[in-house]
RNA sequence: GCGGGCGUGGCGGAAUUGGUAGACGCACCAGAUUUAGGUUCUGGCAUCGCAAGGUGUGGGGGUUCGAGUCCCUUCGCCCGCACCA
């Protein structure tokens, strides 16, 4: 039995995976009579290598996929390339490759590595969102939106970096500066195309209460994101004026009493207005916009207001005016730009008035109804009863709310509005490297559709990125067509799709990817919703939300019969690993530092050398581990091993040498166990339990996404086996740990299938049936306490009836001495557990 | 500030509806095999104590026959959002 003695990964990992990909073991039958499991991980960008996380997050998805398969589901499981972004026009701008090679040549490399870890993947299925027959299909859908009216372009307000001469996200913006000129940031008016995700607003925040899938975070993050508050859209008249005046939105109508001032944004209509004459006004609206925008800025920002002396009516009084000013702290993008100021219940609101010597009335009250001044600096939001407030006295808080709404809506000065947070999704980008936007721009007719027959509008390859800017602007000929409508000379669309777009139906296209259209709805429709994604929480609002945006908006067009994207979300924990510094704080990697003892040391030069935090793997703080090297090192099953142990999936994992060993070792272990099976005859009954516990537990373990439990418990069966004498059972137990064990380590599972002459593969076989009469022991050990306290334990049979417990744990010496003589007050006996004697 | 999560041995972590805390792994210690071992095997490993026994799930309090688990309070760490009217 020498061939036992060692699994060698390299030779096995790379025969096991040309056997897989010639018999085509992965790929997925659309006509499958079986039930289906549609496992998904999000998909990965080509940055040129695959990262310790990614080996993570396709590990867990391709245990489930192999346990599903071995459950007798019919198995989707694709992988694909999320292609289009910035960092391949960086590198064109800084190595003076083209975006494309760069691109392809990445997923040439990330697809190599990523096969030689032997993921069940059906790679018929492959994508990548940068070639034409991916985002052509895009355009078609991008256009079926647009004629069902769910796409249009406005004028809006974009951060423009002036050097690189393009507009960057939100979060490409770090303290007012481009992320990579460095040059600070321009708020410029472009016009950009939207999605009317806003329509789906209220849809989508419903959406979530079915997804009981999903974490309990991401879902509360989406519903914090939409945003919905409800309250009172109401009119501040200007006196005199024919109803002219401040539109407000506030969701405390109730507190309408208690207002001593309205208070505009900077940017409002009315302080623009205003401001083309006055100056000062001007000065202070350039101060406001100058205020930072980071979380510190804005904590410690100080309430700031201009008096504009224009005042207006009191929507219940008209006789009581109030003063309006233009505050910092108003938002032009939120309701309407403007708010009432109620001091008394609204903490910025009394910082506010405090610092101008405005009224501060209180208008709801938790305790003494008769006193109208408010005292202190602390604004009360709770709960209570109206005062001060005229027909609104005594009322509750939502009581008052109902009553005052119902008045504006009566007396034609308001309405009750829900309002949200969410706003439509821009998604031009002023780049090279994207989906182009399928529109041709005519003098005569406007924004024209690209006809459906001139799809895909495919991106040029010759163009140059020596000179800062969009190359598709300045390409010669590209942009120049004829307008599909009137024929004369017209201009393309030179904007691109936001890349979100990209990821947010390409789990469609891996369902079905029919030539002529972008998905055949028959087919997708019986592989969706995803039964499993699995990926990073940094995806939680953006992605997670534009991929249910898209899949309903296609749902409302009447593509599609699905709403929800992804049945079950699964987000996983990071990668991590130990940081090493030297003494001026330059990071070391891993090699260059020895420890002795609780020493380190820099190995060349022998300075000293400390040892960090445990932080995310990033290149700048030098703790990455390639998956490339330790697969050289350790094989493909240890590395998959390791990605499961210990660790929950969603908590982080953090990478040690002496964690892949011990892991290395048990891949070995489980080797020579199967060297072991013998001709012995005779049944273990123990070890025959302990292996079909094993069975159903690893089983649920795996259904909960639970691998680190799941893995403890094939230890625990491996422990047993070894220590079990031969015998038929043992035999089998070998057998079945093999089973248990395929979807961690398919490589040696196969091996072992072989050796121990399995029919057909691994990756084919049936996961063991359990036999439900040995999940159940016999005996049961209980627990006997006295007070609360374990005194002994006692061995008996299952169901032994209470009163026969209750004697044999009266019965043990640990117990009587425990008592004393004491009293007994009272026995407490659960079946099968414990008792409890309470004396 | 608002919202959410987490605190269990030296470390990662287990622990159905409240019912024997510390499964399993790593590290460490002792022994055996080996020319040797960073191999393999056996045993040990929360803590105080010679023992009997006591104490232990961040701290304090409560409910209960019984609390890691439920409630109140407090401390610490992490994440998300953020002047959202």
């Amino acid at each position: 039995m020498s061939d036992f003695e060692r699994f060698n990964p390299h030779v096995a990992d790379a025969r096991w995976q040309k056997i897989w990909d010639e018999r085509q073991s992965f790929v997925a039958d659309d006509a499958s009579a079986k039930p289906r499991a549609y496992v998904l991980e999000m998909f990965p960008y080509p940055s040129g290598r695959i990262h310790i996380g990614h080996v993570r997050n396709y590990t867990m998805g391709d245990v489930i996929a192999r346990y599903k398969r071995m459950t007798g589901h019919e198995v989707l499981h694709p992988m694909g390339w999320d292609a289009f972004g910035m960092p391949a026009e960086n590198a064109a701008m800084e190595k003076g490759v083209h975006p494309g090679g760069w691109t392809r040549d990445n997923i040439a490399n990330m697809r190599t590595q990523l096969k030689r870890i032997g993921f069940a993947i059906d790679w018929s299925r492959e994508l990548a969102t940068c070639e034409p027959d991916y985002y052509g299909h895009e355009q078609a859908l991008f256009l079926a939106l647009y004629k069902a009216g769910l796409v249009y372009r406005k004028e809006s307000a974009v951060n423009w970096d002036p050097v690189d001469m393009t507009v960057l996200a939100n979060e490409q913006v770090i303290d007012g500066k481009g992320w990579r000129s460095g040059a600070p940031v321009e708020r410029r008016k472009l016009s950009q195309w939207f999605l009317k995700i806003t329509d789906f607003a209220e849809d989508l925040l419903a959406g979530l209460g079915a997804l009981d899938q999903w974490p309990d975070k991401v879902r509360l993050m989406q519903e914090n994101w939409i945003g919905k508050s409800q309250g009172l859209k109401c009119r501040f008249a200007f006196p005199g004026s024919n109803r002219e005046g401040i539109d407000v939105f506030t969701t405390r109508p109730d507190t309408m009493f208690g207002a001593s001032f309205v208070a505009i944004a900077a940017d409002h209509p009315v302080a623009q207005k205003l401001a083309s004459n006055a100056p000062e006004l001007a000065a202070f609206i350039e101060e406001c916009r100058k205020g930072g925008t980071t979380a510190a800025d804005i904590e410690t920002a100080e309430k700031m207001g201009f008096n504009t002396g224009l005042s207006v009516e009191h929507p219940l009084d008209p006789s009581w005016h109030l003063p309006v000013y233009v505050a910092n702290f108003v938002l032009m993008d939120y309701g309407t730009g403007a708010v009432f100021g109620c001091p008394a219940h609204d903490q910025r609101d009394l910082d506010f008035a405090r610092k101008y010597h405005l009224n501060v009335t209180r208008v709801v009250a938790d305790g003494d109804l008769t006193d109208s001044a408010f005292a202190g600096n602390v604004a009360y939001a709770g709960p209570g009863q109206i005062v001060n407030s005229h027909f609104l006295n005594g009322m509750t808080v939502d009581q008052a709310k109902a009553d005052v709404i119902a008045k504006a809506e009566a007396d034609g000065w308001g309405v009750g509005q829900t309002q949200y947070r969410l706003r439509d999704w821009g998604v031009s980008r002023q780049r090279y490297w994207g989906t182009p936007i399928p529109i041709i721009h005519c003098d005569t007719c406007g924004a024209v559709p690209v006809p459906d027959a001139q799809l895909p509008v495919v991106l040029p390859e010759d163009v140059s990125f020596d000179i800062p800017g969009n190359p598709l602007d300045r390409h010669p000929t590209w942009s120049k067509v004829d307008c599909p409508s009137c024929g004369k000379p017209a201009r393309r669309e030179t904007d691109t799709l936001d890349t979100f777009v990209d990821s947010s139906w390409y789990f469609i296209r891996f369902a079905s990817q029919p030539a002529n259209k972008p998905f055949d709805r028959e087919t997708a429709e019986k592989w969706l919703p995803v039964d499993q994604y699995i990926g990073g929480v940094e995806h939680a609002i953006l992605h997670l939300l534009y991929a249910r945006f898209w899949t309903r908006a296609l749902n409302h067009i009447g593509m599609i019969d699905v709403k929800e994207p992804f049945a079950s979300l699964f987000t996983q924990g990071m990668v991590t690993h130990q940081t090493y510094q030297d003494a001026d704080g330059k990071w070391l990697s891993p090699e260059e530092v020895k420890r002795e003892g609780d020493i380190w040391t820099i190995i060349d030069s022998g300075a000293a050398a400390t040892a960090g935090r445990i932080e995310k793997m990033s290149k700048s703080k030098k703790n990455v581990v390639d998956p490339d090297d330790i697969v050289d090192q350790y094989g493909a099953d240890a590395v998959r091993w390791f990605m499961l142990s210990d660790s929950p999936p969603e908590r982080d994992l953090e990478w040690s040498e002496s964690g892949i060993e011990g892991c290395w070792r048990f891949v070995q272990r489980l080797w020579r166990l199967v060297g072991q099976t013998s001709d012995a005859a005779g049944k273990d009954e123990a070890l025959n339990r302990k292996t079909h516990q094993a069975i159903a537990g690893v089983a649920a373990d795996i259904d909960a996404l639970a691998f680190n439990k799941a893995i403890a418990k094939i230890y625990d069966l491996a422990n047993a086996i070894e220590k079990a004498p031969p015998s038929e059972s043992r035999n089998a137990a070998i057998r079945n740990i093999i089973l248990l064990s395929a979807p961690m380590v398919p490589h040696l599972a196969e091996q072992a299938w072989e050796a121990l002459g399995g029919e057909g593969l691994i990756a084919d076989a049936a996961w063991p049936e359990v036999d439900p009469a040995l999940l159940v022991e016999s005996e049961v050990t209980i627990a006997v306490q006295v007070k609360g306290k374990l005194r002994d334990t006692i061995t008996v049979a299952k169901g032994l009836a209470q009163d026969d417990l209750q004697a044999l744990a009266l019965a043990s010496q640990k117990v009587q001495h425990a008592i004393d003589g004491a009293e007994i007050r009272k026995v407490i006996v659960v079946p099968d557990r414990l008792v409890n004697i309470v004396i």
